[in-house]
DNA sequence: TGCAACAGATTGTCAGACAATCTGCTTGAC
DNA sequence: GTCAAGCAGATTGTCTGACAATCTGTTGCA
């Protein structure tokens, strides 16, 4: 029952925070597509604030990249392009290795421990079908790398990051295969975090994101050449 | 006269954003000390703007990490400790890494001559007292260089934790020494670029941030040590 | 000195309004 | 039939005014 965690968990205090996480799930969950509009007055409806919270909750997803807002069209979920994507992953790639890093030389034996409970987690549910369980579950093993490497700002960063990469729908763990590959590089990061391999756990977490990436863009680029299949028959020629 | 200049320097469409490019401004230009509240009727007054205006352009900056709003306390200058200055800087290290490396590899001759042309200007400035003179210059040098990186995210996140940066004060300028030595890291990024030695302009861009980092800590340190000075003398005992 | 209660200031949220702008549809011309 | 012009409704940007919840500094009391 530490403190850290109950603070972590504490609802939002202002509605503004409670608009904000409802729109972040409902972005991430899939329940509204990529380049979908957001209708103010819709929102204030269905959410029941009124328009200043609402716009104020959406200037900050903006920031967040999860939504667009133009001027005079207003806010429509971000799309992630191809070359997004991969800029995604190529930033992620540094961060995450920057903390891999920071975390195998600073953690505590007990913050290590823990990270490896967390990988045996992740392991358990290796058959699990529950998508969400596994998202949470490896939101769990982040949270304890993040925050165990002792670098607020690449935790922050990484998390914005996560949140942009969910909506992509392409995550590392969408087809078994690649979960299973994926918890092995894991479990690789989480060892050389044990033997106290700064370098080698660094290497180990971009490796992951790279191979992350490259299921990532094949999800990504099958999605987008069934849509132009979708979109193009009917082309002026 | 390129029409993606002219599109950079378009007036902002929306009194929100000229909102947002006022106080963005007084902050970097220390108008206000880290730690001031920014109240927020005193600003409705001062920029003639409504309430729900303003308070959307806050939650842009806090976004940024200009400024920290706390719940039914408001909005106050965002401080940088000396903590936020490490994390920025090894974040910063990696990116500009990033941006040099790619920059090397992937820019035209044409945008190589850029950026040698802006080098050259920051150069003539060396003997220049205007310290908004040499900002500028310098804001000029990383436009050629993030833009021709190719890296979008890459370039939003660094333009980003520059305000940050110079939100401290204790920018890489500050001193005059520290400004030739910076002066001649510039080049020697710039010569690797011009050479297409991917690795060694990263190298050279992470050496610099480094470098940057010590002086920006120093200066830091100084002003902390300052500050305790006259704060602690009524310390209770 | 320390604590409690109170008053003023400030923020969080709401409702309603109106002009500027966007969007889709109708209409008219070729 | 296609294309351009124009109009009507929808949507956003911004403003005003309001009120409850919370914070903050001050006063008064023990």
């Amino acid at each position: 029952m530490k403190s850290a965690a109950a603070i972590e968990f504490e609802k939002p205090a202002t509605l503004r925070e409670r608009v904000e996480d409802f729109l972040r799930d409902a972005i991430m969950q899939g329940h509204v597509a990529g380049g979908d509009r957001l209708r103010e007055n819709e929102l204030c409806l269905k959410l029941a604030v009124s328009r200043s919270t609402l716009r104020e909750a959406l200037r900050t997803l903006e920031a967040e990249r999860l939504i667009t807002i133009e001027p005079h069209r207003g806010p429509s979920v971000a799309r992630v392009t191809e070359k997004d994507a991969r800029e995604l992953y190529a930033v992620r790639a540094l961060l995450e290795g920057l903390a891999a890093h920071a975390f195998a030389r600073l953690a505590s034996p007990g913050q290590i421990a823990q990270l490896r409970e967390q990988v045996r987690q992740l392991d358990a549910l290796r058959a699990s079908v529950d998508r969400a369980q596994l998202l949470d579950a490896k939101r769990r093993f982040y949270d304890v790398l993040l925050s165990g490497a002792g670098n607020d700002l690449v935790r922050e960063m990484l998390l914005g990051m996560h949140s942009r990469i969910n909506l992509l729908r392409a995550t590392s763990f969408t087809c078994s295969e690649r979960l299973v590959e994926s918890l092995r590089e894991i479990d690789e990061i989480c060892r050389a975090i044990e033997a106290r391999d700064a370098r080698g756990a660094q290497r180990a977490a971009e490796r992951h994101v790279r191979r992350a990436e490259r299921a990532a863009l094949a999800v990504l680029q099958a999605a987008e050449a069934r849509r132009d299949q979708k979109n193009k028959p009917p082309t002026r020629r």
